[in-house]
RNA sequence: GGCGGGGUGGCAGAGUGGUUAUGCAGCGGCCUGCAAAGCCGUCUACGCCGGUUCGAUUCCGACCCCCGCCUCCA
């Protein structure tokens, strides 16, 4: 039975979808004004890895992921690059898909972009307007009327007279509250825009996420998710425009991972402190980072270092070297294929307990590792195929053993070509038949100094890249 | 100030009212020409102070500290 930690109850529910065996899912995705960070990634994984243990459970998921393009960081960028707007949406879009990509993302089933729904953004807003919800303010601008909402704060546990409205930033003398927020922006000279029966103008930014998730997921939907910091005011606002239309509530768990950290401090853009996708894709193979994001539990802090991703690097060598050393061979790879017995194999229950567990990943990833463990002391290799399948889930384990251990750790540690390293080994083999161990070993700590190990086994010597 | 989440062994990171988390790193041994990989063994824990309990890291209370949200942010 799958638990999920519900941030607007905070507690831990069971998993009962709308309609049995589907599940309706909607993640806010990017703003796409620049590169992906961490942060990012961090989502991505998260959601992804969610997606495939639900779809293990037999469900059929429907996951919407959307793609904000138009908002105010986009708009300042453009005029920064003197550039139109689409050319710089497209081009971090195309960026953002390489980056999920590159992480074992799984395409979600639908990706919509805000400016393709304006009509459907610009309908829910003339229905808050028509309910009192909204007000249309001197300046031109649309605004939700937060006071009108008898619900306001109940997903972030905040009360409007508690909130400090205005302390950090100037109030907009438009609003009737300060908390009000902008549904509907009137346009300035040389912004992008479009017709609305307010004039031309822009949306803001949450009601696109209840627009589109109401087109592809109807009404009510099963699970929604985000970063912590949409918490408020976004899913917030949503909560009211959404539920504000419709009169019932929309989402039935709410999903938060937690941050991404550096120094103890919240990776984010407006500290600058970030580290984007492809910084550190260019210093660690793709499958290390999202073995580092799995490993932690996806509503913990995740602080990032290099320490921590060279423990997570050598983690994962260490599962790999398993997949190496005992393989199945072609007759154990047909003769049992990669059914996962989850009825009577203990890790394969200790793995699900653990994934049903609020999708506890850490606990999953431990599985792994006595898998591995039990591997390396039997030999056994159905150990290993089980290993490999159990590490699918969480999309890890899948590419070859050679080829990710041989993988550069450095693009310019790539010194020798594997027809070199080849040769080496073959002159070491030669010497070591000649018991000249002298020049043996100097070969291997030629070979040590690229950052080349050499491995000496029953089948002969094999090699890795540390 | 309001609200929320935390403080676990050298590091990372789960979890539990009494039984080994797991990984990396360290140490000793086995294996090896020597290594590497692997195996066996092993050392560092549950912020502080009280309370409940036969027994608390795990429950309760106070305290200290850290982080987040209250502006855009995944």
């Amino acid at each position: 039975m799958l638990k999920i930690y519900d941030t607007l109850t905070r507690s831990r529910r069971e998993f009962i979808p709308l309609t049995p065996g589907k599940v309706k899912m909607y993640v806010c995705g990017m703003t796409v004004y620049d590169h992906c960070h961490l942060g990012h990634a961090r989502v991505l994984v998260v959601f992804d890895s969610v997606v495939r243990w639900l779809q293990t459970l037999d469900y059929k998921v429907t996951y919407v992921r959307n793609i904000t393009d138009i908002d105010d960081k986009i708009i300042r960028r453009t005029l920064e690059n003197h550039e139109p707007f689409g050319a710089l949406t497209a081009r971090y879009i195309q960026a953002m898909e390489e980056d999920a990509a590159a992480l074992g993302v799984i395409s979600p089933s639908f990706e919509p972009r805000a400016t393709e729904y304006i009509g459907s953004m610009v309908t829910m807003i003339e229905s808050l307007l028509g309910k009192g919800l909204a007000y249309v303010a001197n300046n031109g601008d649309v605004f939700y009327d937060v006071r009108r909402f008898p619900g306001y704060g109940k997903l972030s546990g905040k009360s409007l007279d508690d909130l400090r409205a205005g302390e950090r930033v100037e109030i907009d003398t438009n609003k009737r509250d300060p908390l009000d927020f902008v549904l509907w922006k009137a346009a300035k000279a040389d912004e992008p825009s479009w017709n609305s029966p307010w004039g031309k103008g822009r949306p803001g930014w949450h009601i696109e996420c209840s627009a589109m998730s109401e087109h592809y997921l109807g009404e009510q939907f099963d699970i929604h998710g985000g970063g912590q910091d949409l918490q408020f005011p976004h899913h917030e606002n949503e909560i009211a425009q959404s539920e504000g239309v419709h009169g019932h509530s929309h989402v039935n768990y709410w999903m938060h991972n937690g941050f991404v950290r550096v120094d103890n401090e919240k990776m984010s853009k407006s500290l600058g402190n970030f580290f984007t996708v492809r910084e550190v894709l260019a210093r660690y193979q793709s499958e290390v980072v999202r073995f580092f994001i799995v490993r932690a539990h996806y509503r913990s802090p995740l602080n990032y270092s290099d320490a921590h991703l060279n423990d997570a690097r050598n983690a994962l060598e260490r599962l790999y070297t398993v997949l190496r050393n005992h393989a199945p061979s072609q007759a154990q790879a047909e003769e049992a294929p990669a059914t996962i017995d989850w009825e009577n194999n203990v890790y394969a229950q200790r793995f699900m307990a653990a994934m049903n567990d609020d999708f506890n990943t850490p606990e999953a990833v431990a599985v792994l590792f006595d898998l591995a463990s039990e591997a390396n002391r039997t030999g056994d290799s159905h150990y290993v195929s089980l290993l490999k399948a159990l590490g699918g889930i969480l999309g890890l384990l899948q590419q070859s053993p050679r080829q990710y251990l041989q993988h550069p750790a450095y693009p310019q540690d790539d010194r020798h070509s594997t027809e070199e390293i080849e040769r080496m080994i073959q002159q070491r083999l030669q010497a070591r038949k000649e018991k000249n161990f002298t020049q043996a070993d100097a070969l291997r700590q030629q070979l040590a100094e690229a950052g080349i190990i050499l491995e000496d086994g029953p089948q002969g010597t094999t090699w890795r890249r540390q």
